[in-house]
DNA sequence: ATATTTATGCTCATTTTGAGTTTAAATATT
DNA sequence: AATATTTAAACTCAAAATGAGCATAAATAT
């Protein structure tokens, strides 16, 4: 099969695909495992001997990459009309999320490469603050695209929209004149709120605007606006088809429901820190989080055992070691919940 | 169209079909938009003429039901395997679950038909306390279910599963002499929490244990058990293929979102009271609300604002209408989020 | 020896939550 | 007409969860 999977699959007579955006940590880095010099997800279509969907991702997976995979849920289910089979039928595709422990990690076929997400994102990446980008030219480039909406309700509906996802003040966003009222600096840097699980939405965005490669409008035609040559290196790599929307659909999934289900279960190996856990944690959410109240959270979930062991520490103190008790799994994997209780 | 939707999209060169969960409240109870005489979900193929699935899903309710929809979201994808095309392709088909205002209502087609969701989950309606099917049917049942498990690791295991999807005590279900040891009564019903949104949960596990009609190993064949002889009208209308587990989905899905995502927007009319709002939420979850604290909750999210005017009550001390404030409409769709905050 | 680094235990003010009580304004009953 | 009943809505209060910080412990680096 020497042809790229992004032809390999066009002439089928089924119309259904399914498509695996597989995350691991390595490095305190979260990766997805892509094909194709990066450029594409695992993918393959259903096929009769196929029992399920789940069946039909692992066997797809485990034959363009040789990674076996332990949890998989679904995430959404795409139509691509520009893809058609042979009865004029449009390419349905069905995307799943997996998790992969680093110890799992195989050798992988020469094709398949881990790349660090935030290649693809780079807006995403927080750990070290805001990245500059977002403020030196994602928003003036979003600023630009509001103001070049038909009618002035629908300008601040976009303004209000790209305070919301990008977590800036809603005064920093009134109209158009904003470089000249204030030094701006460190002033829209906390006024709001920064979500870590929107990535779908800033996402969207971002290609509503034009500002992605992919989007048909890219590159934009605002009046005055003119993208930096390098842009398209700023704005991360991209991808064939509609495969960063959906690592981008994975993320946000990741990232909201690591909060009240222990998925990172998943990605640790048997035995680590509480400081790896954490690392983990941040690596996925993007953000930096509060040692102690994260620790404090993790006791009261009663998620953990010590092995009684410690780490042979490189620098400071030696850490304790825990596993997770996998004796409460299903009640981990059920939990959720809080309604303002039944009266 | 003179055919039992059931079987007209059989011999489809296609292999994709949309099925809609329709959602709409009336006389304080929530209802789902059936066919078939209620045997059926609206459905129907995904056409090389439809642009996306969304189109698919608003074509085909249209046609089915007269039903114009609002609000509709994706909710899981599933295969069937039981149902090929003439490629022998495996039928995959996508739900969705839509909202209905009752005021948007239509005239339905003589087939379509909104009909109570409990009809479907009877053990679902906690409006009046817990109905007693669970502790009279199907606990006992499921505890047979879960002896004759093969070994007594995989029993209790069981045994766990059963007391967190039906919110019941883990001392209730140790070892099986659970008859000899007390008068059960009260002590079983406030031990754990029922959480309303394991609606999918509870109807998987009913389903694996054999107890629902629709289930491949129905009856169940364990030593001592007899199922009621009025078993099958006592477990809800049971439904063609597995429509019944899309409710499921749905009503997991809504009970879930609409805790966090003021989903209830699409299902009141422009004007309301406070408490009709709160009985349309308890409608959805199945279980009653703190009043006071429902309302402070309301004000938290600035989500409503009052009219001016009051309803003319039938009884008590007239209560003021609201509307919701259709300018946060977005910020309301996006609102999410409570991670440990970044340090 | 002393500084630095990492781990971990503990405190404290603030906010959120669960669960009341009280007062108001209408209709129903005697 | 007087009183009970019903629904609405404002307010209180204790317990729990959350965000943020300080203090101490146990290792390595200078």
């Amino acid at each position: 099969m020497t042809l790229s999977y992004s032809h390999a699959h066009q002439q089928g007579s089924g119309t259904t695909e399914v498509v695996a955006v597989l995350v691991a940590i390595t490095d305190h880095i979260a990766r997805v495992l892509t094909v194709d010099q990066g450029k594409l997800l695992p993918n393959g279509p259903l096929m009769p001997l196929h029992r399920s969907l789940q069946a039909g991702v692992r066997q797809w997976v485990e034959e363009q990459t040789q990674q076996p995979l332990g949890y998989l849920e679904q995430l959404y289910t795409f139509v691509d009309t520009n893809r058609r089979n042979v009865d004029v039928h449009a390419l349905v595709y069905v995307s799943y999320l997996g998790l992969v422990q680093e110890t799992q990690m195989q050798a992988l076929q020469s094709q398949a490469l881990w790349r660090n997400w935030y290649d693809y994102f780079p807006w995403e990446n927080h750990l070290d603050g805001m990245p500059s980008i977002i403020m030196d030219f994602i928003i003036p480039m979003l600023l630009e695209w509001a103001s070049s909406a038909e009618d002035s309700v629908a300008r601040q509906r976009r303004r209000q929209r790209i305070g919301l996802c990008w977590g800036l003040s809603e005064e920093f966003l009134t109209d158009s004149e904003f470089i000249e009222t204030e030094p701006v600096g460190d002033k829209a840097d906390e006024s709001r709120e920064w979500i870590a699980e929107h990535v779908l939405l800033r996402y969207e965005m971002l290609y509503e605007a034009g500002l992605i490669p992919e989007a048909p409008n890219y590159p934009p035609n605002y009046q005055t606006v003119q993208l930096p040559s390098d842009w398209s290196q700023r704005i991360g790599i991209p991808m064939y088809y509609d495969h960063r929307r959906v690592i981008a659909t994975a993320i946000s999934r990741l990232r909201a429901k690591i909060e009240y289900r222990p998925l990172i279960f998943g990605l640790m190996p048997d035995v680590f820190t509480l400081s790896q856990l954490q690392q983990s944690v941040e690596a996925l959410s993007g953000i930096r989080l509060h040692k102690q109240n994260f620790r404090r959270l993790l006791e009261s979930q009663n998620l953990v055992m010590e092995t009684g062991e410690s780490s042979s520490a490189q620098r400071g103190r030696p850490a304790k070691l825990y596993r997770f008790r996998h004796d409460i799994e299903l009640q981990s994997l059920l939990m959720d919940s809080k309604l303002p209780k039944r009266k």
